[in-house]
DNA sequence: GGAGTATGTCATCATGTGATGACATCGCAT
DNA sequence: ATGCGATGTCATCACATGATGACATACTCC
């Protein structure tokens, strides 16, 4: 229950305030008290920062300030930055569908999605270790199901050997390039176009198949 | 009486560690303060902290319980935690040679390091944006001078298009990689032996040459 | 052997962070 | 309208961290 909520909706527009709105469904509502809307900005510039920090430089005071809400309510509404993370893993998960990285359509739908809101708070945790527990458990479960899985599923149809460790693989690549580019270390990385980008990286992840 | 003998002065170490080592090549020296050794205690400590849990969330505590150094030192000696991982990247700098990934002895003696010492300190800076500039500049240089370039050098030597483009690529992928086999995220990355993965490493890598 | 400096140890500060609880204000049910 | 719970605001705590300086001790040089 992250958002949009029956709940949410339900009461708070029977108000008749003074801007009556007809179908706009977020105007400007000057100063309301919503705690499902506050849930959601929370979450949402929660996720955010925490693809473009990660989890651990990331602080509550900042998201916060990013959400325009008090960061006091992420202790209220979630219990505390760990679970406000958890959430962002939920919501992220719940949006991004499977994903099997060889196919060029896919590939494509995951890099401009990164281009353009950087890679999702996971996959930092794919290659750092972590100190908390949660939270690594909750980045390597979305990992394994949205881009090991799928992969693991075609090497194992297509009787590879070592189907999982190829898929290991070939995420663990995919996840240094997409967090490269964001990270400012290779500028030709960082700067070419997304388009651009794609055969070459095809290709790459594409040679985690046996060779024939 | 015969009470009162000075042997408190003498036996401060009293563990008997003269005693425990052997054939040391460095053992001699009975030096109880050293300068130079606390130093480079620090900076092999450091190097491995840096490593194992990224610069930021190594603390210059924990630096000195492994170096058995008083974490002070680190402001003496270096200037502060920023100085002491400079030093730390500059060391690795001498110890490492520049490495084409493509070839493959290169690439077996890379990973069998990281395999034993775990990545460099600057392997997580290629993929996280730092919020100290030095530090991200440092290990930027470091990163570009040992794989990117040679890369680059070689695939300009073969007339690839966009040799730059494809050395970083490349390399942020080999960075994944071997992050990710210390990371904990996937399991049968992490499990596998280092013989046993460096041919499929080789393949992927060897992929980001231009299809013919 | 003694002085003076290099080296090491310790307590403490300043800051940033996540968390918590007291209080203020809103809005709905009655 | 009014009372009471929901929502928001604020001050503050507890803790970790990097840094600093005062002090203690060992080493070197004469």
């Amino acid at each position: 229950m992250t958002d949009a909520t029956p709940e949410a909706g339900a009461a708070p527009e029977a108000g008749g305030s003074a801007a009556a709105n007809g179908g706009r469904p977020e105007p400007a509502a000057p100063r309301r008290r919503d705690a499902a809307r506050s849930r959601d900005l929370l979450v949402r510039a929660a996720t955010e920062l925490f693809a473009e920090r990660g989890f651990e430089r990331t602080t509550i005071r900042e998201i916060g300030d990013r959400a325009g809400v008090d960061p006091a309510l992420i202790a209220r509404y979630f219990g505390g930055k760990t679970q406000l993370y958890l959430a962002a893993v939920q919501m992220e998960l719940g949006d991004t569908a499977p994903a099997d990285l060889l196919e060029e359509d896919r590939l494509r739908g995951l890099l401009e999605r990164f281009s353009r809101r950087g890679p999702g708070p996971t996959f930092q945790a794919a290659v750092l270790p972590g100190d908390n527990t949660e939270v690594q458990r909750a980045a390597r479960t979305y990992l394994h199901e949205r881009l090991v899985r799928p992969l693991q599923d075609r090497f194992t149809a297509e009787q590879a050997d070592r189907p999982r460790l190829r898929a290991e693989l070939a995420a663990a690549a995919f996840a240094g390039i997409v967090l490269a580019r964001t990270s400012g270390a290779f500028g030709e990385l960082a700067e070419a176009d997304s388009e651009d980008l794609l055969p070459l990286l095809h290709d790459l992840l594409a040679a985690s198949r046996p060779a024939r």
